[in-house]
DNA sequence: GATGAAATGTAGAACGTTCTCCATATAACG
DNA sequence: CGTTATATGGAGAACGTTCTACATTTCATC
């Protein structure tokens, strides 16, 4: 705004590392010192630099920056925004991230392996510093292929054997075991697990996990001989017909384990519509604690994994691995349960 | 694999535009040119670079491409992911986004203007190439400085006024005139709506758009001496005890209108808890039209407005706009009534 | 053929950082 | 005082693209 305003030869109004290096009267080189806070800077440069930073609002260029070295940048790659599971995970790794220079970029595949591929790619080529998978659907060795390429922390997904990136996850096994421990203990012994139809099914997928889980429970509990598992599909009218189909039948056991609270929650809904009373003729348990399943009108016991939690471990797992850290961890979770009027019901009616 | 594969003198094994252009015996600038299929490429070249592209898997940096012209992605900017609105709109995004080969990124503000606006300085820092906002919590003059930096379309953010930037919103105003038309042809002339805490609002903003609409739709119908409006915090406790509150009030209106789906549904959970009969004792219209709403158990009557539309529309635009249109577009789609057993009771009752 | 216009391909300078040497100044030590 | 270590600041080459300006070729048209 003085008048010696010419003296900077900009000819575009871009801010850039130049223009504060001659501001502050230094070489370009101890302004990215400063910024990188880097060994060798005294505290007289650094507060001339920090000075003309200020002044002029310099905001170093993510692309730039990318090109030769860190992009301060973490990639969160989601399989599918619907899922109440997931807002919880991203509330998870921002709050780590607040705090540090480094930011989130979320990319949604919508289930799509192809998408998801690409999606990963894009990342990579932006020179993202590292990434947060949640529930990939891709296969172990193509996980590995990109983790040679850059640091990966894969959350729901269980490959424990993995070595070329780490994993986090809930405990799914022993979350399935609790949900059928608690059936159990309140009586129940006709029970079925509603499982997610086969397309989807890795080993490595928390569907196939509490399937396990479910089993052993159900064998340790001496019902190993017979632990029918039901197959939902995901389109949702097929979803909608396959649960139906289930209420109807004549044979229908008298608790449900869904592997996902969204399925819970339908089959209730359907329920209710189709006159089969909860928890009095069916008792259902779910998975994931959403925020509908707690809701009064819903009223679902279910298992919680705490997604924040699993968030946070997440990324403070990624962050030290971009800091350095390459053998792989794989962290295990334990879920707990909670219980609602779904489960059994209490002297305060389900039916307000 | 074959004996003459020294040629290259690649020292790294990224495979970068001139590895393409080596291999394919052409310039960097002619593999550049087909990349952006830009003028002046002959049917020859593109095949050899597009062949060469592919047996090497070749995939543009887009920190390189960002650092000189177009990264070929936009921004998309949610304050919140839990709104289940919020969903749809990325759904329409990404479909829209699919066949080109622009690819969208996320960022969560959670809320906070800080935040909000620090990522769109990173979004601008990484040269992305235009930015959708939904529901941006940013004063019009800070949006509008924003955009003469990057293309701008916002999404829930009523300002017919902006020159720098598009908007796309769902007729809030109408939205509401229908919810309380829809209330009005029930029957019901004691009508209340449950608005969200004074702290969130811009006349910009959704929540105020709606309420110019009961009001003025109140007043249509003769009711405008008292069109009341009440005021539901947002943090979660007191949310719910001023819910609370106002189920236990004496002179309880006989209907009530939520600006959003996420008070309507604790609204009804609470009713139930209560003892208040839904729409027997209350009708209950809420806005948004989630899929919490069309559930069984909760039978929520609900305005839609289409969040994947206006994702597309808002993508479009953006487009259009990097594609270079200057002069504002502001867009304006008409939401609609979904009726359900909350407004008006049916012959088959609520509880099944 | 000669001439101009249009089409095609290329060289090479940006873009805004980081980071590896270097050069210098200062301190420490015999 | 030399000599050697240490701390500080700077030059300049990357990084992998895009894009302007130019050189060359091809094609009509007279």
């Amino acid at each position: 705004m003085s008048v010696e305003d010419k003296q900077k030869p900009q000819r575009n109004d871009r801010v850039t590392i130049r223009t504060v290096a001659t501001h502050a009267g230094v070489s370009v080189a101890a302004v990215s010192k400063v910024m990188r806070n880097a060994y060798g800077v005294s505290e007289a440069l650094r507060a001339k630099v920090t000075d003309a930073i200020e002044t002029l609002g310099y905001r170093p260029s993510r692309a730039a920056r990318g090109l030769r070295g860190r992009s301060f940048t973490i990639g969160v790659l989601l399989i599918d925004i619907r899922n109440p599971f997931l807002p919880e995970v991203i509330a998870g790794v921002n709050g780590v991230l607040a705090p540090s220079h480094y930011q989130a970029m979320i990319g949604v595949s919508d289930a799509r392996v192809q998408l998801e591929t690409s999606l990963i790619e894009s990342m990579i080529d932006y020179k993202m510093d590292g990434l947060v998978l949640v529930a990939p659907r891709l296969p172990s060795e193509i996980l590995a292929k990109f983790a040679a390429q850059i640091p990966i922390v894969a959350v729901g997904y269980h490959d424990a054997g993995a070595t070329a990136f780490d994993t986090v996850n809930a405990d799914d096994q022993r979350g399935a075991e609790i949900a059928v421990e608690a059936l159990l203990a309140c009586g129940y012994r006709d029970i079925e697990m509603l499982s997610l139809g086969e397309r989807e099914g890795h080993a490595v997928s928390v569907v196939r996990q509490r399937e396990i889980g479910y089993r052993r429970a159900m064998q340790r509990g001496g019902l190993g001989a017979s632990a029918p598992i039901g197959k939902i599909p995901i389109a949702p009218l097929k979803r909608e017909a396959a649960m139906r189909k289930f209420l109807a039948r004549k044979d229908r056991p008298r608790a449900v384990f869904c592997w996902s609270d969204l399925d819970a929650i339908t089959l209730l809904s359907l329920a209710m519509e189709m006159g089969v009373r909860v928890p009095e003729d069916l008792a259902v348990i779910g998975y994931d604690n959403s925020s509908t399943a707690a809701l009064g009108l819903v009223n679902l016991a279910s298992i919680d994994q705490s997604g924040r939690e699993l968030g946070q471990i997440a990324t403070r797992a990624l962050i030290s691995r971009i800091e350095g850290r390459t053998a792989a961890e794989h962290i295990l979770q334990t879920p707990s349960l909670v219980s609602r009027n779904s489960l059994i019901g209490s002297e305060d009616a389900r039916q307000g």
